[in-house]
DNA sequence: GGGTGAATACTCGGATATGGCCTGTCCGAGTTGACGCGG
DNA sequence: CCGCGTCAACTCGGACAGGCCATATCCGAGTATTCACCC
């Protein structure tokens, strides 16, 4: 049960994307991190349909944040890239025991269930807690030049 | 990124084995939800090698749980069957980006790292806080008559 | 010189192959209990 | 009747296929810019 690769990619993406008002396309965000452009502009393809990127088309186009970077919280680029899903699935295998009722749903009277529901929502909790914008302050007060530098390195690889 | 099965058919079955002291063989915990033999048998191999159960080969062989139950923790169970990685591994990509610093580990250093492990950890922290013994007392508080169930559909499955 | 039209280059977007892991199954090694035989 | 040795059945354990999702890629649809041509 590992993440999707493209979790990673799409998180500094969006970063580096606060930093930048303007829209950037995909080849350029690839070549950032020397990653394969073609899978990339799949994960933002993806991030777009969940409205936290806008693309335009055409030239001078590309991807850009659609909401303040307060607005896009890692919980909301995680559920983008990796599903609606819960890390668990309840399969209701009580409904094969005995002492099985028909009506019953064992999602929600399962202890197993409700246990794991609680992990999961801890664990979402502490994702929807951290937004883009509180990882970029963060960088920002260790690497204060940072912003600088990715603007400048962007500016070189559209060239 | 979706649990595996084994999971679920794990969980229950530790919690029948805990209402029964004597080993029981993989057919019939199969055969208590219908589950096919060969893959659960897959399942409680891995749960044994972590030493949740323990085997006995031969004759009314079978598995047991080798602890106490309040000495397993869901964190353990899922540990044992999905492995111990964490759910989101960091691939370094700044090392691929501008400011790149070779001796850096960027699983520390990286502030997306960080909150994705604290993330992780609080869903290890909750799993690690309940344990069989606690979904067992929750279950017998809501069907005082499950343990009773239980041994005696065992004990039929067994003839 | 200004406006208009087509051509062009650039970008996203979805449709299309490939590989690895989860799922599912099978058969062999080891062990225990049972049974029969001999004392 | 009791003890012992062989036998047989049962169980775990790891080795062996199949299917599905993540990975990786390509090409077509749409658009803004650019350029040339005409008025």
């Amino acid at each position: 049960m590992r993440m999707s690769q493209g979790v990673e990619w799409a998180l500094h993406t969006c970063l580096n994307l606060s930093w930048l008002d303007v829209p950037v396309p995909t080849s350029v965000l690839a070549a950032f991190y020397e990653l394969p452009p073609a899978y990339l502009n799949k994960q933002l393809q993806a991030l777009a349909r969940a409205g936290i990127l806008s693309s335009t088309s055409g030239p001078a186009g590309g991807f850009r944040l659609a909401r303040e970077p307060e607005q896009v919280s890692l919980m909301d680029i995680v559920a983008a890239i990796e599903g609606p899903d819960e890390l668990f699935r309840c399969d209701q295998i009580l409904r094969q025991g005995p002492g099985k009722h028909a009506g019953v749903d064992y999602r929600d009277s399962c202890a197993f269930s409700q246990a794991m529901h609680r992990a999961d929502l801890a664990w979402r909790s502490e994702l929807a807690a951290t937004s883009v914008a509180g990882i970029r302050a963060n960088v920002e007060r260790q690497h204060p030049k940072a912003p600088a530098n990715t603007r400048e390195r962007i500016a070189e690889l559209r060239r």
